[in-house]
DNA sequence: TTTTCTTTGATTTTCGAAATTTTGCGCGTA
DNA sequence: TACGCGCAAAATTTCGAAAATCAAAGAAAA
């Protein structure tokens, strides 16, 4: 039986980006040794890679647990992926090719499709799952021609932990209209190659998640008074 | 006996960074096991935590390795570096008060003592170590007050894999008189809180560890050809 | 009652060996 | 010679228990 430990990564993952645990909580090695019917250095190390990935917190002698959420958190995260994400989506524009530009339609043909059924259908919980991976792949062709595997897999990173702050609040599932249009923006900036565009566009869809403006660009030359 | 976990990671961090292991090298676990005189797990979860700050490689079932040197690493890391730093650096600007411009004074004073004293002497290996501790103080400083505990923790993971990158290849040193304009012309932008000032000081100075330039922005607009 | 110390129970960390998987080498065959 | 097969050695992964550490409850002192 190959790598018990790899699946033993995929479903904790699962279960932590769905929000199974609560925020802050413990991740007690002996519940999940039972969970899995594994040794606890097993769970140990699996608890020690995903938090590579940011999806749990360690600390020294006193073990897992799962982040804690919070507005400043969610903030970061999002201000992070503005920054990744508008960054890796210009550098697409500068160097993809019309292979880019392919795969980025399909991609957004794909979501597209499925937001047009959760729109209809109202009901937006069946297709969850299927939404999620769809612009989870929208978002990543996005950047994927930009040239730099460093900055794709740091997205990939915010992405994961961006993705765990929202499943659980389910906030931002109101906003379906507006995303149907963002995604359609950023396609459109992306084709037209219009590098400001795009900024703007990337800038927009994400923003919304940020329940108080980004601190406002300071004057130069000011004084440098408090 | 406190944590001896914690001591072999910073220990072997060192060793990485200074570059002791060939770039690329199998880090086996019973050699580093016998270096440490501790058992193989030990090894492993010291491993484990070193990949998660990039300083080591994880393949599945095929151990771990000392990170390849490479331009493009070299290209992508500094891209990074760039993005990262002039964002935190103007966060900071925005929301950073008198103490931060303390501080990142007083972290350029201890940098700029330090290289006077290495071109005066001629001589930089034997303030090596100092330099280099110097140099991080000042950069982790200038992005320390820009307000996202996710941001100042990405640029140190970026940082120190840079560091690794440099110190073997020793590339670099012969541009003390530049390296000390141009701190001084950060800290100056700082001072001033010119923003568009900062974002040209900072990516010059890191652009020198581009040996080709970055893909220049392209027109808007354009056809989508090639 | 409040504070500090101590004991006890629970959790984390470390260990060395067994089980599993990969890697390298020799052998036979086309 | 080139190619594939299989065996043996080396390396990685997993295990269950022992050792070390932390946290909470209770006792003693102020």
């Amino acid at each position: 039986m190959a790598a018990q430990d790899a699946d033993i990564f995929d479903d904790m993952r699962h279960r932590l980006i769905t929000g199974e645990f609560g925020y802050g909580t413990k991740l007690r090695a002996e519940k999940l040794r039972q969970d899995y019917n594994c040794s606890a250095s097993t769970v140990r190390e699996v608890l020690f890679r995903l938090s590579t990935v940011g999806l749990v917190e360690f600390q020294e002698q006193r073990g897992f647990r799962a982040p804690v959420q919070s507005v400043e958190r969610q903030h970061e995260l999002t201000h992070m992926r503005i920054l990744l994400e508008t960054e890796g989506a210009c550098l697409s524009i500068r160097m993809g090719g019309v292979e880019w530009e392919s795969r980025l339609t399909a991609a957004h043909h794909k979501l597209s499709h499925i937001e047009t059924r959760v729109r209809s259908s109202g009901d937006l919980i069946p297709l969850l799952g299927l939404w999620s991976r769809a612009e989870q792949e929208f978002h990543e062709t996005l950047i994927d021609a930009c040239g730099s595997g460093l900055l794709k897999r740091t997205h990939a990173v915010i992405y994961e932990q961006f993705r765990q702050q929202l499943v659980s609040a389910e906030t931002n599932y109101g906003y379906f209209p507006e995303n149907i249009r963002e995604h359609q923006a950023i396609l459109d900036a992306a084709l037209q190659r219009n590098e400001d565009l795009m900024r703007v566009c990337v800038n927009d869809h994400l923003a919304r998640n940020l329940t108080r403006p980004l601190p406002r660009k300071a004057q130069p030359e000011r004084s440098s008074a408090i």
